[in-house]
DNA sequence: AAATAGTTCAACCGCATAGGA
DNA sequence: GTCCTATGCGGTTGAACTATT
């Protein structure tokens, strides 16, 4: 038994598409439309399986396809929305003119992930590690803490060494940032400071304005858990469990929903 | 210059679901 | 209500390209 193949594997083509292949493609959408895949290949002359000329055409030859770099507001809209419905690629293409699923996914994979990380943020929970750390801590024993740190803190080191390293990071000049007690970064398409770990637990970061300004009012995650009351409240709030880290626009959420 | 490692992204796979018979 | 087919979606793969050693 098994799953039926949603076409004869014999005879079909696999791989890059050729530049043939591809003004088939188009010349025949251009004529005849989308309306039935399975028969787009043969009646195109294509030696394709249908699921493949739909993927060929919706992620690369539609016209009102972006291809161009991804701008920094197409960025934050990203990653806020990625903030609030996790790995739902196609609802957040939608919000993107011209982008499809696949653009945002492998985005999110190889960019947006990583500049997330080298900030100290988690790119799952969208929480910064520390208040991350400070969370598990809480349920752990204090031995069990500290072994978690230092891991903790390892792996940290390691991400923004590799970082760094590969030039991913658009570092200010460094005389300016040793200078400085509060560090400004800025990265291309991310504006934000990041603060040393003074009290050791990690980073805060803060933009004007920004997306990224997840932590309004900076030192983010310093605040243990349980000591959050009055005016405290409303910042350390936004990390709680069930929080909303990015403060998305009603237009942006009234689209989707 | 060659080998190796790392990165990117187009394409594929398989599951979920909508919609028609 | 059930079955079947087409389409949509998210995860994963691998070829091509780039950087580093």
């Amino acid at each position: 038994m098994g799953r039926i193949p949603c076409c004869e594997k014999d005879n079909v083509k696999r791989g890059q598409w050729t530049p043939e292949e591809d003004n088939k493609l188009s010349s025949y959408i251009a004529q005849h439309g989308t309306r039935n895949w399975r028969l787009v290949p043969k009646n195109a002359g294509l030696q394709r399986c249908g699921k493949s000329c739909r993927l060929r055409w919706t992620n690369y030859l539609r016209p009102d396809l972006n291809h161009g770099e991804f701008s920094e507001s197409e960025e934050q809209t990203i990653v806020k929305l990625h903030s609030v419905l996790g790995n739902r690629w196609s609802l957040i293409a939608a919000q993107l003119t011209g982008r499809t699923d696949n653009d945002v996914k492998n985005h999110w994979n190889t960019k947006l992930k990583k500049k997330l990380s080298g900030m100290g943020i988690d790119p799952v929970t969208h929480k910064p590690f520390s208040h991350l750390m400070a969370e598990i801590a809480t349920t752990l024993a204090p031995p069990q803490v500290t072994h978690l740190a230092e891991a903790a803190l390892g792996c940290f080191k390691d991400e923004m060494l590799h970082l760094l390293s590969k030039r991913r990071v658009d570092f200010c000049s460094a005389s300016a940032a040793v200078a400085a007690e509060v560090q400004t970064y800025p990265t291309p398409g991310l504006m934000c400071d990041v603060y040393p770990p003074a009290d050791g637990r990690g980073f805060g970061y803060e933009g004007e304005g920004s997306a990224w300004s997840a932590c309004t009012g900076g030192g983010c995650g310093e605040a243990a858990p349980g000591e959050e009351n009055g005016a405290e409240e409303s910042k350390s709030a936004m990390f709680g469990s069930e929080c909303v880290l990015w403060d998305l626009s009603d237009e942006l959420m009234n689209n989707i929903v």
